[in-house]
RNA sequence: GGGCUCGUGGCUUAGCUUGGAUAUAGCGCCGGGCUUCUAACCCGGAUGUCGAGGGUUCGAAUCCCUCCGGGCCCGCCA
């Protein structure tokens, strides 16, 4: 609805520009405390037309027309800004807009398929900390992208043919695989100790070597012992995945690109180009003219073929088959994925949008699976429900344990996706545990408790037979509720602005704000004791128009949101 | 050393792409509010040289330059 308030705001403003003898094609509005809209045109065109910013906006004031049943209730002159305001009419769609829509409403028409790569973590462990950052944004994108009308596919891209999961392999081997364990905890196991020993006693790094090249070449043998060893730690992570709300539509093993020969293919292709030339055997691709100093690494001196070269065929293939790609990727890749996109580009093929996130690091320093260094998802979330069960068991003391477990499950994933995804992705940050079991804050519990209030209040009113069915919006004048019935109808915006800049931090904010919204709606502004009782069922359609829109956001957010808690 | 990136009250953080009216919010702190629809809530208060300096501009947290500090990367690893 907000979109529609904004069109008509420009078309108004810039029917009143031309009338008054301007020209622009930047009518510089903005979402102000001051207005629900509000130009600085005035500013912009000061230099051009050689006036005052006041004298201009006010020339374009004079020539401003409302038509009675307009969105826009009226513009105001404030200093140099005109402010735009929203009108009866506009609200009362806006609550007879969610009514309508439900579970649809905020959700945008774009067109088009998407193909999203998010976590693709290597199956040599469990997902820890810093992945679930890349799998919450990777998700919660996703579900934004749904909404914003994309047909959307997920995908992890599982590196089967890199030398870590040849080190498992061979680990598999030589050391004694836990089965008591979660089976990706005790991949890691098995992984950190075969690192352990590889690095003590040297001579066995040639038998891993031998393990890999058997695998490119494609040992039916080595193959079964790989896809059982990923397949095993794959079970464990989507385990995880699950836990979270998360869940792929695709695993693509980066060996297939390989086995059908398209890896050869697009090595053949980038050779072929001047920039391309052999150092020591090895194939190195120029890229400074792109901006990229370092040169690219397409082919070893042993003809065999690189992450990148795979991961060029991987994008080659995906392009195929979507309008857009987007892949989110950690900080560590920020080089290589600048590098693959000149490359693509060169080559004159579609290029990924790339979403990177910062590193989440430990108090002590830097994480590492190999190492054994790692707080894992499963681990984070485990503790935090813990947390979460005690803090449930102490506000709701005679509920059954049941209802407690279920309640703790959903506020603990709804808190560790909130608490990562309400950061923006280009912040480094420093995990802490004290933060992390923290319920005090303002974070998905929160919103989730909104939500679960304003469905009591239903389910109350439904008890004492109050309805809604007829009921007149007119009657919604507290300051509250209008303020409630403006941040309904900016759920669009957000959805556009979040899923255009790829922003999913946008939409956690809004989340909170609506749930801050509908609380001061609910201190101040009485529902089913409301007098007159005309009062009654237009409050009533607004709280559910509430927990409609509380319900978007969180499902959007990857978020359940609670009937009661 | 080079490249990229981040630096906003005690802590965490929004805004920066597209400069504009008193810089966003939470935690913590101080004070207040449960016989009233779920108090995981609400209201009020204190706290800021927007890392530092310079520049562009009528106007800079936002754009440009220099510097300082943190992170990531710079391998025939992935």
């Amino acid at each position: 609805m907000f979109l529609k308030f904004k069109d008509e705001v420009s078309s108004i403003l810039s029917r009143a520009v031309k009338k008054a003898g301007f020209d622009t094609d930047d009518l510089a509005l903005s979402e102000s405390p001051h207005a629900d809209l509000a130009s600085s045109v005035g500013f912009k065109m000061a230099p051009k037309y050689k006036k005052s910013p006041k004298e201009i906006s006010e020339k374009i004031y004079k020539n401003i027309a409302i038509q009675a049943d307009s969105y826009v209730a009226r513009a105001e002159m404030a200093g140099p800004y005109i402010n735009f305001f929203m009108s009866r009419t506009f609200l009362n769609e806006t609550v007879l807009r969610v009514l309508l829509d439900r579970e649809n409403f905020g959700n945008l028409d774009n067109k088009g398929k998407i193909i999203l790569e998010h976590t693709s973590a290597n199956p040599d462990g469990p997902l820890h900390i810093g992945h679930i950052r890349n799998s919450v944004i990777g998700d919660t994108l996703a579900r934004i992208l749904k909404r914003a009308g994309y047909d959307v596919e997920t995908q992890y891209y599982i590196n089967d043919m890199g030398r870590q999961i040849a080190v498992v392999v061979w680990g598999l081997e030589n050391f004694q695989f836990d089965s008591t364990k979660k089976k990706d905890h005790a991949i890691a196991e098995v992984y950190i100790n075969a690192n352990k020993s590889l690095v003590d006693e040297k001579e066995h790094s040639p038998e891993v070597d031998a393990i890999m090249k058997k695998y490119e070449a494609g040992e039916p043998e080595i193959e079964g012992k790989f896809k059982n060893a990923i397949d095993t730690c794959m079970e464990g992570i989507k385990e995880s995945l699950a836990r979270m709300n998360i869940h792929h539509d695709k695993f693509i093993w980066e060996s297939q690109f390989v086995r059908t020969g398209e890896v050869t293919e697009i090595m053949d292709q980038v050779k072929a180009l001047d920039r391309c030339e052999l150092k020591d055997g090895a194939m190195m691709v120029d890229l400074k003219d792109m901006g990229i100093q370092k040169s690219l690494v397409i082919q070893r001196s042993d003809g065999t073929s690189l992450y990148t070269t795979r991961d060029l065929s991987y994008h080659n293939w995906k392009d195929s088959q979507c309008d857009r790609m987007i892949d989110i990727l950690g900080a560590d890749h920020k080089l290589i994925s600048s590098q693959l996109k000149a490359v693509l580009r060169i080559l004159g093929h579609k290029e990924p949008h790339i979403v990177i996130f910062e590193f989440v690091s430990l108090p002590e320093g830097s994480m590492s699976t190999r190492r054994g260094v790692f707080i894992s998802a499963d681990e984070l979330i485990d503790e935090v429900e813990k947390a979460a069960f005690e803090v449930v068991d102490k506000k709701l003391p005679d509920k059954d344990v049941e209802f407690k477990k279920k309640v703790a499950a959903f506020v603990s994933i709804g808190a560790v996706r909130y608490d990562i995804i309400r950061i923006s992705p280009e912040k480094a940050t420093v995990f802490d545990w004290k933060e992390a079991v923290d319920f005090e804050k303002q974070g998905a519990p929160f919103i989730q408790y909104a939500h679960a209030r304003a469905c009591s209040i239903i389910k109350n009113a439904k008890e004492e037979g109050i309805l809604f069915e007829n009921f007149d919006p007119n009657v919604l004048l507290e300051v509250q509720e209008i303020a409630l019935i403006k941040k309904l109808s900016v759920f669009e915006r957000v959805i556009d602005d979040a899923s255009r800049e790829l922003k999913p931090n946008l939409l956690a904010i809004y989340a909170r704000e609506l749930a801050d919204s509908f609380n001061q709606f609910y201190r101040f502004v009485p529902v089913l004791s409301a007098e007159p009782v005309e009062f009654r069922a237009a409050r009533l359609a607004l709280v559910d128009c509430s927990r409609i829109v509380l319900a978007n956001a969180l499902d959007t957010l990857g978020i359940i949101a609670p009937e009661s808690m």
